[in-house]
RNA sequence: CGGGGCGUGGCGCAGCCUGGUAGCGCACCUGCUUUGGGAGCAGGGGGUCGGAGGUUCAAAUCCUCUCGCCCCGACCA
Protein backbone atom coordinates (compact mmCIF):
# COMPACT_ATOMS: atom_id res chain seq x y z
CA UNK A 1 0.00 0.00 0.00
CA UNK A 2 1.27 3.56 -0.89
CA UNK A 3 0.87 5.92 2.30
CA UNK A 4 0.36 8.38 -0.45
CA UNK A 5 -2.86 6.90 -1.12
CA UNK A 6 -3.73 5.12 2.24
CA UNK A 7 -6.32 6.59 4.40
CA UNK A 8 -4.04 6.66 7.55
CA UNK A 9 -5.07 9.46 9.54
CA UNK A 10 -2.32 9.53 12.23
CA UNK A 11 -2.14 12.49 14.84
CA UNK A 12 0.68 14.10 16.63
CA UNK A 13 -1.61 14.78 20.00
CA UNK A 14 -3.18 12.49 21.73
CA UNK A 15 -6.92 13.16 21.99
CA UNK A 16 -8.32 14.05 25.61
CA UNK A 17 -10.69 10.68 26.40
CA UNK A 18 -7.46 7.98 26.10
CA UNK A 19 -6.26 7.59 28.92
CA UNK A 20 -4.17 3.74 28.65
CA UNK A 21 -1.42 3.79 26.18
CA UNK A 22 -3.18 1.15 23.85
CA UNK A 23 -6.43 3.25 23.32
CA UNK A 24 -4.10 6.23 23.09
CA UNK A 25 -1.94 4.51 19.85
CA UNK A 26 -4.56 3.05 18.77
CA UNK A 27 -6.27 6.69 18.13
CA UNK A 28 -3.23 8.47 17.19
CA UNK A 29 -2.05 5.16 14.53
CA UNK A 30 -5.62 6.00 13.07
CA UNK A 31 -7.07 2.45 13.97
CA UNK A 32 -9.71 3.48 14.96
CA UNK A 33 -12.76 5.97 15.58
CA UNK A 34 -15.16 6.13 18.42
CA UNK A 35 -18.35 6.63 17.14
CA UNK A 36 -19.62 6.46 20.95
CA UNK A 37 -19.09 5.10 24.16
CA UNK A 38 -17.38 1.96 23.75
CA UNK A 39 -18.38 1.36 20.18
CA UNK A 40 -15.69 1.66 17.55
CA UNK A 41 -15.14 2.60 14.33
CA UNK A 42 -12.46 0.28 12.17
CA UNK A 43 -10.23 2.30 10.47
CA UNK A 44 -8.07 0.47 7.45
CA UNK A 45 -4.83 -0.28 9.21
CA UNK A 46 -6.75 -1.25 12.63
CA UNK A 47 -9.12 -3.26 10.01
CA UNK A 48 -6.10 -5.47 9.10
CA UNK A 49 -4.93 -6.13 12.21
CA UNK A 50 -8.31 -7.28 13.70
CA UNK A 51 -8.39 -9.48 10.47
CA UNK A 52 -4.94 -10.87 10.99
CA UNK A 53 -5.70 -11.59 14.72
CA UNK A 54 -9.29 -13.17 13.49
CA UNK A 55 -7.60 -15.11 10.82
CA UNK A 56 -5.16 -17.12 13.53
CA UNK A 57 -8.13 -17.71 15.90
CA UNK A 58 -9.79 -19.30 13.27
CA UNK A 59 -7.01 -21.02 12.07
CA UNK A 60 -6.81 -22.52 15.45
CA UNK A 61 -10.34 -23.67 16.21
CA UNK A 62 -10.64 -25.32 12.74
CA UNK A 63 -7.25 -26.92 13.97
CA UNK A 64 -9.04 -28.32 17.03
CA UNK A 65 -11.97 -29.66 14.73
CA UNK A 66 -14.44 -26.72 15.23
CA UNK A 67 -16.54 -26.05 13.06
CA UNK A 68 -17.08 -22.69 11.55
CA UNK A 69 -20.53 -20.88 11.35
CA UNK A 70 -22.38 -17.52 11.71
CA UNK A 71 -25.22 -16.63 14.33
CA UNK A 72 -27.17 -13.17 13.59
CA UNK A 73 -26.35 -10.43 16.33
CA UNK A 74 -30.16 -9.68 16.53
CA UNK A 75 -32.03 -12.75 18.44
CA UNK A 76 -35.52 -13.19 19.52
CA UNK A 77 -35.81 -12.63 23.10
CA UNK A 78 -38.19 -16.01 23.34
CA UNK A 79 -35.02 -18.12 23.62
CA UNK A 80 -33.39 -15.98 26.51
CA UNK A 81 -37.30 -16.29 28.75
CA UNK A 82 -36.93 -20.29 28.09
CA UNK A 83 -33.10 -20.26 29.79
CA UNK A 84 -34.29 -17.44 32.19
CA UNK A 85 -31.52 -15.18 31.31
CA UNK A 86 -33.92 -12.81 29.77
CA UNK A 87 -34.96 -11.47 33.21
CA UNK A 88 -31.07 -12.38 34.69
CA UNK A 89 -29.27 -10.52 32.27
CA UNK A 90 -29.92 -7.05 33.42
CA UNK A 91 -29.33 -3.90 32.47
CA UNK A 92 -26.35 -4.92 30.27
CA UNK A 93 -28.55 -6.69 27.64
CA UNK A 94 -30.11 -4.42 24.96
CA UNK A 95 -33.20 -4.70 24.22
CA UNK A 96 -35.27 -3.84 20.87
CA UNK A 97 -38.39 -3.90 19.91
CA UNK A 98 -39.31 -4.57 15.79
CA UNK A 99 -42.12 -2.76 14.37
CA UNK A 100 -44.40 -5.48 15.40
CA UNK A 101 -43.76 -5.17 18.83
CA UNK A 102 -41.87 -8.38 19.29
CA UNK A 103 -39.34 -8.07 22.04
CA UNK A 104 -35.65 -8.56 20.36
CA UNK A 105 -32.40 -7.93 21.49
CA UNK A 106 -28.60 -7.62 20.71
CA UNK A 107 -26.38 -10.69 21.68
CA UNK A 108 -24.37 -10.42 24.32
CA UNK A 109 -23.39 -14.34 23.43
CA UNK A 110 -25.06 -17.30 22.25
CA UNK A 111 -25.63 -20.11 25.18
CA UNK A 112 -29.32 -20.04 23.93
CA UNK A 113 -29.31 -19.43 20.06
CA UNK A 114 -26.79 -22.48 19.35
CA UNK A 115 -28.96 -24.89 21.73
CA UNK A 116 -32.17 -23.73 19.57
CA UNK A 117 -29.98 -24.40 16.54
CA UNK A 118 -28.60 -27.97 17.82
CA UNK A 119 -32.08 -28.96 19.50
CA UNK A 120 -33.90 -28.59 16.42
CA UNK A 121 -31.45 -30.57 14.28
CA UNK A 122 -29.61 -32.94 16.44
CA UNK A 123 -31.69 -36.18 18.20
CA UNK A 124 -28.92 -38.93 18.25
CA UNK A 125 -25.86 -39.51 20.40
CA UNK A 126 -24.20 -41.09 17.41
CA UNK A 127 -23.77 -37.10 15.97
CA UNK A 128 -22.11 -36.35 19.18
CA UNK A 129 -19.49 -34.58 20.23
CA UNK A 130 -19.92 -31.29 17.95
CA UNK A 131 -17.59 -28.41 18.11
CA UNK A 132 -19.19 -25.00 16.83
CA UNK A 133 -17.90 -21.58 16.73
CA UNK A 134 -18.47 -18.14 15.05
CA UNK A 135 -16.83 -14.73 15.43
CA UNK A 136 -19.40 -12.42 15.70
CA UNK A 137 -19.78 -8.94 16.90
CA UNK A 138 -21.64 -9.09 20.36
CA UNK A 139 -23.09 -5.76 22.48
CA UNK A 140 -23.28 -5.75 26.22
CA UNK A 141 -24.33 -2.48 27.68
CA UNK A 142 -21.55 -1.75 29.93
CA UNK A 143 -22.11 0.69 32.36
CA UNK A 144 -19.31 2.43 32.49
CA UNK A 145 -17.28 1.62 28.84
CA UNK A 146 -13.55 2.22 28.80
CA UNK A 147 -9.82 1.76 27.94
CA UNK A 148 -11.03 1.76 24.19
CA UNK A 149 -11.24 -1.77 22.28
CA UNK A 150 -10.40 -3.14 25.79
CA UNK A 151 -13.42 -2.70 27.43
CA UNK A 152 -16.09 -1.26 24.37
CA UNK A 153 -19.75 -2.24 24.35
CA UNK A 154 -19.73 -3.88 21.59
CA UNK A 155 -17.00 -6.07 20.74
CA UNK A 156 -15.52 -8.90 18.29
CA UNK A 157 -15.26 -12.38 20.08
CA UNK A 158 -14.95 -16.13 18.95
CA UNK A 159 -17.11 -17.94 21.04
CA UNK A 160 -17.35 -21.83 20.56
CA UNK A 161 -19.89 -24.33 21.72
CA UNK A 162 -19.37 -28.06 22.39
CA UNK A 163 -22.04 -30.80 22.76
CA UNK A 164 -21.52 -34.10 24.14
CA UNK A 165 -22.99 -37.31 25.22
CA UNK A 166 -21.44 -37.30 29.01
CA UNK A 167 -19.01 -35.35 31.30
CA UNK A 168 -15.83 -37.73 29.63
CA UNK A 169 -16.14 -36.44 26.40
CA UNK A 170 -16.91 -33.28 27.56
CA UNK A 171 -13.76 -32.94 28.97
CA UNK A 172 -12.29 -33.65 25.97
CA UNK A 173 -13.84 -31.03 24.18
CA UNK A 174 -12.75 -28.99 26.78
CA UNK A 175 -9.02 -30.00 26.79
CA UNK A 176 -9.12 -29.25 22.58
CA UNK A 177 -10.38 -25.63 23.45
CA UNK A 178 -7.99 -25.06 25.96
CA UNK A 179 -4.61 -26.16 23.82
CA UNK A 180 -6.04 -24.71 21.15
CA UNK A 181 -6.16 -21.71 23.66
CA UNK A 182 -2.66 -21.74 24.63
CA UNK A 183 -2.23 -22.19 20.59
CA UNK A 184 -4.00 -18.85 19.63
CA UNK A 185 -2.36 -16.51 21.97
CA UNK A 186 1.34 -17.94 21.54
CA UNK A 187 0.90 -17.31 17.74
CA UNK A 188 0.36 -14.16 18.17
CA UNK A 189 3.38 -13.34 20.17
CA UNK A 190 1.98 -13.25 23.41
CA UNK A 191 2.19 -15.37 26.51
CA UNK A 192 -1.32 -16.52 28.06
CA UNK A 193 -2.02 -18.11 31.29
CA UNK A 194 -4.22 -20.31 32.37
CA UNK A 195 -5.77 -19.61 35.62
CA UNK A 196 -8.20 -21.59 37.45
CA UNK A 197 -11.47 -18.87 36.89
CA UNK A 198 -14.78 -19.73 38.87
CA UNK A 199 -16.32 -22.77 38.68
CA UNK A 200 -19.68 -22.60 37.04
CA UNK A 201 -23.02 -24.22 38.44
CA UNK A 202 -21.67 -27.75 38.12
CA UNK A 203 -18.56 -27.11 40.23
CA UNK A 204 -15.51 -28.60 39.70
CA UNK A 205 -12.45 -26.93 38.27
CA UNK A 206 -13.20 -26.90 34.43
CA UNK A 207 -13.10 -23.18 34.04
CA UNK A 208 -10.24 -21.40 33.28
CA UNK A 209 -9.57 -17.72 32.21
CA UNK A 210 -6.75 -16.62 29.92
CA UNK A 211 -4.52 -13.69 30.43
CA UNK A 212 -1.78 -12.40 28.73
CA UNK A 213 0.71 -10.45 30.96
CA UNK A 214 1.22 -6.68 29.86
CA UNK A 215 2.38 -4.20 32.51
CA UNK A 216 -0.35 -2.32 32.02
CA UNK A 217 -3.11 -4.79 32.82
CA UNK A 218 -5.63 -4.23 34.56
CA UNK A 219 -5.82 -7.35 37.05
CA UNK A 220 -2.97 -8.81 38.85
CA UNK A 221 -1.98 -12.33 38.22
CA UNK A 222 0.05 -14.26 40.99
CA UNK A 223 1.40 -17.42 39.51
CA UNK A 224 4.27 -20.21 39.79
CA UNK A 225 7.16 -19.28 37.43
CA UNK A 226 8.02 -22.25 36.00
CA UNK A 227 4.19 -21.60 34.32
CA UNK A 228 5.89 -19.30 32.20
CA UNK A 229 8.67 -21.62 30.57
CA UNK A 230 6.15 -23.98 29.84
CA UNK A 231 6.03 -25.24 26.50
CA UNK A 232 3.05 -24.94 23.90
CA UNK A 233 1.87 -27.29 21.78
CA UNK A 234 3.45 -27.41 18.35
CA UNK A 235 2.29 -27.72 14.86
CA UNK A 236 2.64 -31.71 15.48
CA UNK A 237 -0.01 -32.11 17.97
CA UNK A 238 -2.64 -34.49 17.50
CA UNK A 239 -6.27 -33.50 18.52
CA UNK A 240 -7.39 -36.85 18.45
CA UNK A 241 -4.26 -38.05 20.83
CA UNK A 242 -5.52 -38.06 24.41
CA UNK A 243 -4.38 -34.46 25.61
CA UNK A 244 -5.20 -34.84 29.26
CA UNK A 245 -1.79 -34.86 29.84
CA UNK A 246 -1.18 -31.57 28.63
CA UNK A 247 -4.20 -30.14 30.32
CA UNK A 248 -2.66 -31.54 33.88
CA UNK A 249 0.58 -30.05 33.06
CA UNK A 250 -0.26 -26.56 32.86
CA UNK A 251 -2.83 -26.80 35.40
CA UNK A 252 -0.50 -28.66 37.52
CA UNK A 253 0.92 -25.53 39.15
CA UNK A 254 -0.61 -22.28 40.87
CA UNK A 255 -1.91 -19.44 38.72
CA UNK A 256 -5.11 -16.99 40.12
CA UNK A 257 -5.81 -13.31 39.60
CA UNK A 258 -5.48 -10.89 42.19
CA UNK A 259 -9.39 -11.49 43.33
CA UNK A 260 -8.89 -14.70 43.47
CA UNK A 261 -5.78 -14.80 44.99
CA UNK A 262 -4.67 -16.59 47.90
CA UNK A 263 -2.23 -15.14 49.85
CA UNK A 264 -1.62 -18.32 52.24
CA UNK A 265 0.13 -19.87 49.72
CA UNK A 266 2.74 -17.69 48.92
CA UNK A 267 5.06 -18.95 51.26
CA UNK A 268 4.85 -22.78 49.35
CA UNK A 269 5.49 -20.68 46.24
CA UNK A 270 8.80 -18.81 47.39
CA UNK A 271 11.30 -17.64 45.14
CA UNK A 272 8.47 -19.50 42.72
CA UNK A 273 5.87 -16.61 42.89
CA UNK A 274 5.64 -14.54 40.23
CA UNK A 275 3.15 -11.18 40.53
CA UNK A 276 2.74 -9.70 37.22
CA UNK A 277 -0.14 -7.49 35.63
CA UNK A 278 -2.43 -9.10 32.96
CA UNK A 279 -5.25 -8.69 30.51
CA UNK A 280 -7.96 -11.45 30.57
CA UNK A 281 -8.30 -12.41 26.70
CA UNK A 282 -10.30 -15.66 26.79
CA UNK A 283 -12.32 -17.42 29.13
CA UNK A 284 -13.79 -21.51 28.63
CA UNK A 285 -15.92 -23.35 30.65
CA UNK A 286 -18.07 -26.25 31.21
CA UNK A 287 -21.55 -25.93 32.18
CA UNK A 288 -23.35 -29.43 31.74
CA UNK A 289 -27.01 -29.37 31.36
CA UNK A 290 -27.50 -25.38 32.09
CA UNK A 291 -28.82 -24.96 28.85
CA UNK A 292 -29.89 -28.09 27.34
CA UNK A 293 -32.27 -29.07 30.41
CA UNK A 294 -34.55 -26.29 30.37
CA UNK A 295 -34.50 -25.57 26.34
CA UNK A 296 -35.12 -28.92 25.79
CA UNK A 297 -31.77 -30.28 23.99
CA UNK A 298 -31.87 -33.42 24.31
CA UNK A 299 -30.27 -36.65 22.40
CA UNK A 300 -31.18 -40.41 22.70
CA UNK A 301 -27.94 -42.26 24.17
CA UNK A 302 -27.24 -45.90 23.47
CA UNK A 303 -29.12 -47.66 26.16
CA UNK A 304 -32.39 -45.49 24.15
CA UNK A 305 -32.68 -43.02 27.33
CA UNK A 306 -32.79 -39.25 26.80
CA UNK A 307 -30.42 -37.03 27.81
CA UNK A 308 -29.66 -33.66 28.10
CA UNK A 309 -26.43 -32.79 25.99
CA UNK A 310 -23.38 -31.47 27.96
CA UNK A 311 -22.22 -27.98 26.88
CA UNK A 312 -19.19 -25.85 27.22
CA UNK A 313 -18.66 -22.79 25.95
CA UNK A 314 -15.27 -20.92 25.23
CA UNK A 315 -14.92 -17.22 24.92
CA UNK A 316 -11.81 -14.96 22.84
CA UNK A 317 -11.99 -11.32 22.64
CA UNK A 318 -11.10 -10.94 19.21
CA UNK A 319 -11.12 -7.14 19.49
CA UNK A 320 -9.77 -6.82 23.00
CA UNK A 321 -6.80 -8.51 21.96
CA UNK A 322 -5.83 -5.59 19.53
CA UNK A 323 -5.70 -3.74 22.56
CA UNK A 324 -3.81 -6.08 24.79
CA UNK A 325 -1.24 -7.21 21.58
CA UNK A 326 -0.70 -3.24 21.99
CA UNK A 327 -0.37 -2.82 25.73
CA UNK A 328 2.33 -5.68 25.87
CA UNK A 329 4.16 -4.37 22.92
CA UNK A 330 5.19 -0.86 22.50
CA UNK A 331 7.35 1.61 23.63
CA UNK A 332 7.28 5.70 24.04
CA UNK A 333 7.14 6.01 19.66
CA UNK A 334 4.28 3.88 19.15
CA UNK A 335 3.61 0.43 18.37
CA UNK A 336 5.83 -3.17 17.88
CA UNK A 337 3.81 -5.73 16.39
CA UNK A 338 4.30 -8.95 16.90
CA UNK A 339 5.21 -10.14 13.11
CA UNK A 340 1.90 -12.77 12.34
CA UNK A 341 -0.77 -9.66 13.37
CA UNK A 342 1.33 -6.82 11.96
CA UNK A 343 -0.61 -4.98 9.67
CA UNK A 344 2.16 -5.06 7.38
CA UNK A 345 5.05 -6.89 7.98
CA UNK A 346 7.39 -3.86 6.12
CA UNK A 347 7.41 -0.26 6.29
CA UNK A 348 9.51 0.58 3.05
CA UNK A 349 10.57 4.52 3.79
CA UNK A 350 11.27 6.73 0.91
CA UNK A 351 13.61 9.48 2.24
CA UNK A 352 13.49 11.41 -0.80
CA UNK A 353 10.52 11.33 -2.53
CA UNK A 354 11.31 13.73 -5.28
CA UNK A 355 15.23 11.53 -6.11
CA UNK A 356 14.45 9.30 -8.83
CA UNK A 357 17.13 6.73 -8.20
CA UNK A 358 15.92 6.69 -4.31
CA UNK A 359 12.40 6.72 -5.50
CA UNK A 360 13.33 3.73 -7.90
CA UNK A 361 14.94 1.31 -5.68
CA UNK A 362 11.47 2.08 -3.25
CA UNK A 363 9.74 0.56 -6.35
CA UNK A 364 11.91 -2.17 -6.38
CA UNK A 365 11.16 -3.10 -2.54
CA UNK A 366 7.37 -2.28 -3.35
CA UNK A 367 6.99 -4.43 -5.95
CA UNK A 368 8.73 -7.43 -4.57
CA UNK A 369 6.63 -7.38 -1.01
CA UNK A 370 3.23 -6.29 -2.26
CA UNK A 371 0.63 -6.16 0.21
CA UNK A 372 3.10 -6.80 2.88
CA UNK A 373 4.27 -3.30 2.29
CA UNK A 374 3.62 -0.11 3.29
CA UNK A 375 5.26 2.17 1.27
CA UNK A 376 5.61 5.88 2.67
CA UNK A 377 6.20 7.31 -0.98
CA UNK A 378 4.69 10.83 0.57
CA UNK A 379 6.66 14.27 -0.27
CA UNK A 380 7.18 15.02 3.61
CA UNK A 381 10.29 15.33 5.59
CA UNK A 382 12.64 12.28 6.98
CA UNK A 383 11.19 12.94 10.47
CA UNK A 384 7.49 13.27 9.71
CA UNK A 385 8.33 9.66 7.61
CA UNK A 386 10.14 7.78 10.95
CA UNK A 387 7.99 9.28 13.47
CA UNK A 388 4.54 7.85 11.76
CA UNK A 389 6.68 4.78 10.88
CA UNK A 390 7.70 4.24 14.68
CA UNK A 391 4.19 4.66 15.34
CA UNK A 392 2.25 2.41 13.41
CA UNK A 393 4.84 0.08 14.43
CA UNK A 394 5.33 -1.91 11.55
CA UNK A 395 8.00 -5.03 12.60
CA UNK A 396 10.24 -4.05 9.62
CA UNK A 397 11.43 -0.84 8.61
CA UNK A 398 13.35 -0.69 4.74
CA UNK A 399 15.33 3.10 5.00
CA UNK A 400 16.06 4.35 1.75
CA UNK A 401 17.95 7.55 1.09
CA UNK A 402 19.96 9.32 -0.67
CA UNK A 403 23.31 8.39 1.40
CA UNK A 404 23.17 5.06 1.07
CA UNK A 405 21.69 4.43 -2.36
CA UNK A 406 24.60 6.42 -3.81
CA UNK A 407 26.40 3.57 -2.49
CA UNK A 408 24.24 0.99 -3.49
CA UNK A 409 22.82 -0.10 0.25
CA UNK A 410 19.68 0.46 2.21
CA UNK A 411 19.15 -0.45 6.02
CA UNK A 412 16.96 -2.93 7.21
CA UNK A 413 15.67 -1.86 11.22
CA UNK A 414 14.19 -4.05 13.17
CA UNK A 415 11.18 -1.86 15.33
CA UNK A 416 11.78 -3.85 17.82
CA UNK A 417 15.04 -3.68 18.78
CA UNK A 418 16.05 -0.53 16.67
CA UNK A 419 19.20 -2.24 15.67
CA UNK A 420 19.84 -1.42 11.74
CA UNK A 421 21.60 -2.70 9.38
CA UNK A 422 22.71 -1.52 6.51
CA UNK A 423 23.43 -3.97 3.12
CA UNK A 424 23.39 -3.80 -0.38
CA UNK A 425 20.25 -3.68 -2.13
CA UNK A 426 20.71 -7.25 -3.78
CA UNK A 427 20.97 -8.69 -0.27
CA UNK A 428 17.86 -6.44 1.05
CA UNK A 429 15.75 -7.86 -1.40
CA UNK A 430 16.74 -11.25 -0.92
CA UNK A 431 16.06 -11.16 2.72
CA UNK A 432 12.70 -9.74 2.48
CA UNK A 433 11.32 -11.32 -0.37
CA UNK A 434 13.51 -14.98 1.02
C1' C B 1 -25.42 2.40 39.65
C1' G B 2 -22.66 5.84 43.46
C1' G B 3 -18.80 9.83 43.37
C1' G B 4 -15.97 13.49 40.39
C1' G B 5 -14.59 16.18 35.86
C1' C B 6 -15.02 18.07 30.91
C1' G B 7 -17.79 19.82 26.23
C1' U B 8 -14.80 26.38 22.28
C1' G B 9 -12.38 24.74 13.83
C1' G B 10 -9.66 17.84 12.49
C1' C B 11 -6.26 17.40 17.35
C1' G B 12 -4.35 19.85 21.94
C1' C B 13 -5.81 24.08 24.65
C1' A B 14 -6.75 29.60 26.38
C1' G B 15 -10.88 32.95 27.05
C1' C B 16 -15.73 32.13 31.41
C1' C B 17 -14.54 34.19 37.89
C1' U B 18 -15.21 40.35 36.61
C1' G B 19 -20.93 39.72 29.95
C1' G B 20 -19.16 43.92 24.92
C1' U B 21 -19.72 39.70 19.40
C1' A B 22 -13.66 34.29 19.53
C1' G B 23 -7.90 33.39 20.16
C1' C B 24 -3.15 30.31 20.40
C1' G B 25 -0.15 25.82 18.94
C1' C B 26 -0.42 21.64 15.65
C1' A B 27 -2.86 20.02 11.22
C1' C B 28 -4.89 21.95 6.28
C1' C B 29 -4.32 25.26 1.42
C1' U B 30 -0.75 28.65 -1.77
C1' G B 31 4.24 30.35 -2.67
C1' C B 32 9.50 30.47 -1.74
C1' U B 33 13.53 28.37 0.91
C1' U B 34 14.76 23.78 3.23
C1' U B 35 15.38 18.25 3.28
C1' G B 36 18.64 11.12 7.33
C1' G B 37 14.38 11.78 13.31
C1' G B 38 7.74 15.58 13.76
C1' A B 39 11.58 22.52 9.20
C1' G B 40 11.57 28.26 8.31
C1' C B 41 9.28 32.62 6.33
C1' A B 42 5.05 34.94 4.02
C1' G B 43 0.02 34.65 2.76
C1' G B 44 -4.80 32.02 3.35
C1' G B 45 -9.36 28.93 4.56
C1' G B 46 -12.31 26.79 8.34
C1' G B 47 -15.72 27.45 14.56
C1' U B 48 -23.90 30.28 15.16
C1' C B 49 -18.35 28.21 21.65
C1' G B 50 -22.73 20.34 22.72
C1' G B 51 -28.28 21.51 22.59
C1' A B 52 -32.82 24.09 24.37
C1' G B 53 -34.92 27.77 27.23
C1' G B 54 -34.17 32.19 30.30
C1' U B 55 -31.83 37.01 32.32
C1' U B 56 -29.76 41.38 29.68
C1' C B 57 -29.24 46.86 25.29
C1' A B 58 -25.62 42.79 24.71
C1' A B 59 -24.22 35.75 26.52
C1' A B 60 -18.68 31.24 24.97
C1' U B 61 -19.05 34.03 29.69
C1' C B 62 -24.68 34.51 34.32
C1' C B 63 -29.28 31.09 35.53
C1' U B 64 -32.38 26.55 34.50
C1' C B 65 -33.06 22.13 31.99
C1' U B 66 -31.04 18.59 28.77
C1' C B 67 -27.57 15.63 25.75
C1' G B 68 -22.73 13.73 25.12
C1' C B 69 -17.86 12.25 26.66
C1' C B 70 -14.00 11.05 30.31
C1' C B 71 -12.05 9.55 35.21
C1' C B 72 -12.45 6.73 40.30
C1' G B 73 -15.29 2.59 42.51
C1' A B 74 -18.76 -2.33 42.02
C1' C B 75 -19.29 -6.03 37.08
C1' C B 76 -17.34 -8.32 32.37
C1' A B 77 -14.41 -11.42 26.21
Amino acid sequence: MRLSEYFLPTLKETPAEAQIVSHRLMLRAGMIRQASAGIYSWLPLGFLVLKKIERIVREEQDAAGCQEMLMPTIQPAELWRESGRYDDYGKEMLRIRDRHERDLLFGPTNEELITEIFRASVKSYRALPKLLYHIQWKFRDEVRPRFGVMRGREFLMKDSYSFDIDFESAKRSYNKMFIAYLRTFHRMGLKAIPMQAESGPIGGDMSHEFAILAETGETGVFCHRDLLGFEVPGDDLDYGSDLQPIVDKWTSLYAATDDKHDTAREPELGEALVKARGIEVGHIFYFGAKYSKPMGAFVTGPDGAEVAVEMGSYGIGVSRLVGAIIEASHDEAGIIWPEPVAPFAYGVINLKADDPTCTDVCEKFYRALGSDALYDDRDERAGVKFADMDLVGLPWQIVVGPRGVKNGTVELKSRKTGESEEMSIDSALNRVTG
